[in-house]
This record gives C-alpha cells, sequence and structure tokens, in this order.
DNA sequence: CAAACCAGGTGACATATATCAACCAGTAAA
DNA sequence: TTTACTGGTTGATATATGTCACCTGGTTTG
C-alpha cells in the first residue's frame, strides 16, 4: 500500500508542472499526509461556504468548479483533471470555500492538509513560484469568462463554451461529455432552455454535430467567427 | 531627493499589509530601482495587450482597472488606490497585460522592475505569503463580481456597484466620485443610459440622493434588499 | 461672441432572453 | 405492467435591456 501511494505521488510529480518542483523530502512529507479518495459521480468533494481544511488534487476523472448565488442558479468557473490541483483562495484569507467542488465522472482526488501544503510553499520558493504562475493563468482565464459572459450575446457565449470543452477541458473532437444541457448553460450565463435553442441553430447550420452526450464541431472557423462577433 | 524617496518608501511600508513585511535590504533594493510617476486624470498607466516589465504600486490618487473586448465595451474589474499595487496576472505568465489602468484623478504611482520585485518574492517567504493572501481576495471578488454580472438584474448589480463604491472605494458616505455614468455603467455591466435610468429610480424612490458627481446613499438596507433579491 | 463639443438625461422602440407550460423518450420504481 | 420521474426539447409569451434619436446645460475652442 505504501508502495503504491509512492508510485501514485511519483506520477503526480511527473505529470504537474507544479508537483515537479518538489524535492524528496517535501514530496515525502506531503505523501505521509496525503488522503486518496474515490468520489463517484454527482457527489461533492467540497461546498461552497463550508471550511477548507485541504487542499485536492485531481488524479483521475473530471470535476466542475462552481459559485451558486443565493437565487439558486449557478456559474461554473472551472474544471479539474488530472493532475490538477483546485486554487482554492479561500485557504488563505477566511478558511471558507468560495466555490463548490463536484463529481462529474468516476473521480480521484488527493487530501492535503492546508498546513502542511503552505509549510512546502514558504519553504520551496520554485513551488511557490509555479503556484503563482498557475494562479495568474486562473486570473487570465477568469477575466475572459467575464468579459465573454458580459458583453457576448448567447451564441457567442455557446461558441466560447464548446470551444472550450473540446480544446481544453476533453482535448478531442468529437467529444463524449458528462455535461448536462444545465451545465452547459450554466457554463454560459444563461437557461437550460435557451442553451439547448443555440444548440439546434448551430446544428442546423451545420456547426456541430449532437448525438445522446456526444458532441462534435463540425466548423471551428466559423464557431470562432461567432464567438469572436459576441 | 533620495530623502524624500526614502520616507516615502517608509511611508508605504507603515501604511501596506504587504510591504511591511520587507526587510531594510529588500526594501532597499526596491527602492533603489523605483520609479515615482505623476499621472493627471484620464491618462493611461498601462494599456490591456502591451508588455508588462513593472510593477505599479499606486501612492496616491485613484485608478480604474478594466477591460476592453473587441466590440468596444468595458468592464471595470476593480481600482487602485494608496497603498496599493496592482496585481498584474500576466507578469507570472506571458508578460502582457490583461487589463488596462488609467488614472480616474491626479495620481503617482511606483514603477519597480518586474524581476526585482520577483526576487523578491523568492526570497523573502512571508512577503510571499502577504502577497498570495492580497491575490487570492482578488480572486474572490472577483468571483462575488462574476455572480452579480451573470445572476442579478440591473437594480441589483447597480446597488452593488454602489454599496461598492461607498464602502470599498470611498470609505464615505456622501461621497464626490470622478467616475462618469459611463464609468458606472462598465461597473455593473449595462449602457451608460440604462445605468442613468435606474439611478433615477433610486432616485424617486429616496434611497440614494446626487447631486453632480457627489452622491449620497440614503436608505442602505432598502439597497442591500436589493442588491441581495437581484 | 458663436461654434463645437461633451456628459448627463429622457423617451420611443426593437430585441435578446427568461419564463412558463407542455410534450417526449428513456429509465427507475412500484 | 403501470407509474413516476428525469433530462431533453419545443412553442407561446412576457419582460428586461439595448439601441437610437433627441434635448439640455456647461465647457472648451476658434
Amino acid at each position: 500500500m505504501a508502495n503504491s501511494i509512492e508510485a501514485n505521488c511519483l506520477l503526480c510529480m511527473q505529470q504537474s508542472d507544479i508537483f515537479r518542483k518538489l524535492n524528496d523530502t517535501e514530496l515525502h512529507s506531503i505523501n505521509s499526509c496525503r488522503v486518496s479518495i474515490k468520489y463517484h459521480q454527482g457527489e461533492i468533494l467540497f461546498k461552497q461556504g463550508s471550511p477548507c481544511h485541504d487542499f485536492v488534487c485531481i488524479t483521475q476523472g473530471l470535476v466542475k468548479l462552481y459559485i451558486e448565488s443565493e437565487s439558486e442558479k449557478r456559474i461554473i468557473i472551472g474544471f479539474a483533471k488530472p493532475i490538477d490541483y483546485i486554487f482554492v483562495p479561500g485557504a488563505f484569507t477566511d478558511k471558507r470555500h468560495h466555490f463548490s467542488a463536484v463529481a462529474l465522472e468516476e473521480t480521484t482526488a488527493c487530501l492535503v492538509g492546508a498546513d502542511v501544503f503552505q509549510q512546502i510553499l514558504e519553504m520551496n520558493s520554485s513551488f511557490a513560484g509555479a503556484f503563482l504562475t498557475k494562479i495568474s493563468e486562473q486570473a487570465i482565464r477568469m477575466f475572459e469568462q467575464l468579459s465573454s459572459l458580459t458583453h457576448k450575446q448567447m451564441p457567442g457565449r455557446l461558441a466560447d463554451v464548446l470551444l472550450c470543452l473540446s480544446q481544453k477541458i476533453y482535448n478531442a473532437n468529437p467529444f463524449v461529455t458528462s455535461l448536462s444541457r444545465q451545465d452547459i448553460a450554466d457554463m454560459s450565463g444563461m437557461t437550460k432552455e435557451s442553451a439547448i435553442r443555440i444548440l439546434k441553430t448551430f446544428k442546423d447550420d451545420n456547426l456541430i454535430r449532437t448525438e445522446g452526450d456526444l458532441i462534435e464541431l463540425l466548423n471551428i472557423p466559423m464557431l470562432e467567427t461567432i464567438s469572436r462577433n459576441g
């Protein structure tokens, strides 16, 4: 068992830009307090508003991150897939989660106590540097999302979402997704009905093809144009 | 002159959560390469898309930070006032600015080479920790803005903006602002006309009072209710 | 001085989008 | 088998919001 854990941590180290910066001691100290947990589809990893004790690193599966407002509406702000750790800003401020995370598929995640993680951040400056880079990328993505959601209208927003899913999340063109239409709507800031309607117009125009959970982008240049024109 | 610069840096150190973490050597190395610049109202500190060489710290005045999309529309994502340094995510990734900064009033800013700043980040872990905390707070604010802009309708969004201006930016209740109606609209994700209209309904309901550039919140509880109900 | 210009402001109108209700197919439960 | 239930889908309708055109008063500019 201890062996398989080692192997697992080493694997993460090889695959992740940021864990690569850890030395043996640090790797060991993370390893010794880390807990690996399996989540089923739909299960919550952590909930907005709850106290945050741990850093979460996804080793298998896919997780959606979303904000919920009082009005029951949700916005999906991102995803985590292997090997991503989830940046939890509350860990550095009020020790609360400011968004929720739920497994879209069978998912395994490693939990590491926030204190251990923060200690290593303090000790290892190149690790901290990689961490900063990652946070910065996320901030930039956030700007783009903000801009897309507030300035584009529905076709543009949905085109953004489809391109993002294919190119950043699934890295495949016909891709099979575990996202519901509601999830797609939550990504693009509209209602489920509207999302379905726009998807239909895209299908009618031969921009995409859908078959159950499969989505294929047939005319990417056109989708990019739609995205640009808002 | 050298003396006044010292005094200025020391002042910043006393007033800022993050610069307080610097030791004498670090303070000196920042001081020795720092440039203080005065900007007039409306002048650009840096422009979205341009290369970023420096970290910017505001020592006097007020600066608005905004994203511009191809469609000429803008979103104000925040402000910087004394003593704030501006977190430029591009400095850790692609060395480009991802938003623009423009002075709303007479403003003085200190520019420090990004390399110097990053060196100190690497050396001084408690400085880096304070930096991380600040970035995290900004990320959390971003979540709230995203949620407000996508889920609330205009009165709720404008209430958010007015409360934010009074409580976080100006820290005063009748406050005099250098923001135009267009700026207020850019903060709340609507057109200038819509912003003016909602402001008028607020005035008619005695929630606020405006007189030129002065805005007074007359019924804060009600504004908070409007904000909550979206 | 007049001319031009700008930000603030208002009204009429068009439209993007949400809401509501209903229907359907597949699947789980009884 | 029937029932309920879920997620996807569609249509009719209401409404929030943007667009456009215009007016105002103050300020700059020639």
